[in-house]
RNA sequence: GGUCCCAUCGUCUAGUGGUUAGGACGUCAGCCUUUCACGCUGAAGACACGGGUUCGAGCCCCGUUGGGAUCACCA
């Protein structure tokens, strides 16, 4: 039997991370099982349902590369399909029609809540005669559940686990204006799409024992559940929107690579052993669910972000050009030309080491795309104060002529005149730094000004001057 | 409150009766070095608690405590 997953998110606001690692568990076991992995918008609540909303989980997971089968089956058009099913239910006896209105029922569950009794409906139109049933009221269908013995889940992750029937209660099914409920939905449509697996959030795992019962009461066969733990933020409460309940779109805006959030979460919940660093090919050939814990993991932003970095310095500097350009175009007003796009290239290498996101790595590779005098920051006008700046003036005679115009013989030169001024290198190198780059901190001041060319490093020295 | 789930360094985890309890991130110290990074070396740092079972328990059982999820005509 082939292996169909489906991901199933409410359009009612971005993809969260939560939403994000779910994906990628049921995108990551059918890759490893050669399966199918279908799309489900949950969008039955007309009221929080937007198009915006399906457009950012679906813009989400194409960033994250995450791929589903076929085109994506919006739940709201199945709506005549679960109310047929619950009619169906009903002919066959494993549902009946309910009279209670709201007030009756709030106040079922006040009584119940005073009494300190379980909160759940007690079922008073489940032996009822219709013929008893109050004029004028449109009746909700509320399934029929067995009120002796247990349901079991074998659950992927929580492995068995068993609640006993007279804890549930009748669940609605169809609601009084005939349009049904999430419970019914899920199951009409998880067995309508072939589903033979279910993965999704622990939150969930109390809903399946009653969703089981549908199944049953159908005579479907059951998908196999399995409930991953759900991600807490950093300071172990629910994910919020201050500590990572952010779209992933905030990721991407943030300057992290796709893979590097796709190992990241890979690897909240799941472990193969001491493995840190696995790349997607590895972990569809590793994944599976008996890898995945049962305790909830909390949201690392330190770890995420010195992953990222990893992946950065391991991207080609192609790629990391044509992703920083529109980023220095945007952030940093520098619209790259040829020239600038070529000293790019030839300086990401050492660029690359130096930053952990690409935003970081846009803001350090400015001074390459920028001619002329650069901008100062605080340290490098501190670097340039005292003497610093008649040093330069030298070194930019002493560069006129300078060949060949190579890393080594640059070195040479700044060596030699640190020792003819007898100072430390240091002393004579951050102050050149500073000129060429506007900051204290770069790649290699050789690489660069190799890289910058005689004339660019000229018109940089003296015009600090 | 009822029900269900969970519990190893600050964090993510390895560990399935016998280990000096391992790794990674983070932290600290040092090395490298023209700066910043990278890299390398080292250090501190955990089995929530209490009972069992056993020759022996982080691993099995029970309880306690703590955390989480869920209890709608929302999804």
């Amino acid at each position: 039997m082939s292996v169909v997953t489906r991901f199933a998110p409410s359009p009612t606001g971005f993809l969260h991370i939560g939403g994000a690692r779910t994906a990628l568990f049921n995108w990551l076991f059918t890759q490893h099982h050669g399966g199918k992995f279908l799309l489900r918008i949950e969008d039955t609540d007309r009221k929080r349902s937007s198009q915006e909303a399906v457009d950012a989980i679906l813009d989400g997971l194409r960033w994250l590369e995450l791929g589903w089968d076929g085109e994506p089956v919006y739940q709201f058009a199945q709506q005549a399909r679960h109310a047929e099913v619950a009619h169906a239910m009903l002919e066959a006896g494993h549902a009946y029609r309910c009279y209670c209105s709201p007030d009756e029922l709030t106040a079922m569950r006040e009584k119940a809540k005073a009494e300190k009794r379980p909160i759940r409906y007690d079922g008073t139109w489940r032996d009822r005669d219709p013929s008893q049933a109050p004029a004028g009221v449109d009746p909700v269908i509320r399934l029929k559940a067995p009120q002796d013995g247990e349901t079991v889940i074998d659950d992927l992750v929580q492995g068995r686990v068993t609640v006993q029937n007279a804890e549930l209660d009748d669940m609605v099914l169809l609601r009084a204006d005939g349009t049904p409920t999430y419970m019914l939905s899920v199951v009409v449509d998880d067995h309508d799409m072939g589903c033979t697996h279910v993965i999704r959030g622990d939150d969930h795992l109390n809903n399946a024992f009653r969703q089981a019962q549908v199944f049953m009461a159908m005579g479907w066969d059951l998908p196999v559940f399995a409930h991953i733990p759900l991600i807490h933020g950093a300071d172990g409460a629910k994910l919020s929107k201050r500590h990572g309940a952010l779209g992933v779109d905030a990721y991407r805006d943030m300057g992290f690579l796709p893979e590097a959030v796709r190992n990241y979460l890979l690897r909240l919940g799941w472990g193969h052993g001491d493995d840190e660093i696995i790349s997607t090919a590895q972990a569809i050939e590793w994944f599976d669910m008996d890898g995945v814990g049962r305790s909830a993991s909390r949201f690392d932003m330190a770890k995420l972000t010195n992953l990222n970095g990893h992946y950065l310095r391991n991207t080609d500097d192609a790629r990391l050009v044509d992703l920083v350009v529109p980023l220095l175009a945007d952030a940093h007003d520098s619209v790259v030309d040829e020239a600038g796009r070529a000293r790019l290239l030839a300086g990401m290498a050492g660029l690359k080491e130096r930053a952990k996101d690409l935003n970081e790595l846009a803001a350090n590779s400015v001074f390459y795309v920028r001619d002329g005098a650069q901008p100062l920051n605080d340290k490098a006008e501190k670097l340039l104060a005292g003497d610093a700046r008649a040093h330069l003036a030298n070194m930019a005679n002493t560069f006129a002529t300078l060949e060949p115009w190579t890393d080594d013989a640059l070195e040479a030169a700044v060596r030699e005149a640190a020792e003819a001024a007898d100072v430390k290198l240091g002393k004579m190198a951050q102050p050149l730094r500073a000129a060429l780059t506007g900051s204290n901190a770069s790649p290699s001041l050789f690489e660069v000004m190799r890289i910058l060319g005689r004339d660019e490093t000229l018109a940089r020295l003296r015009g600090q001057t």
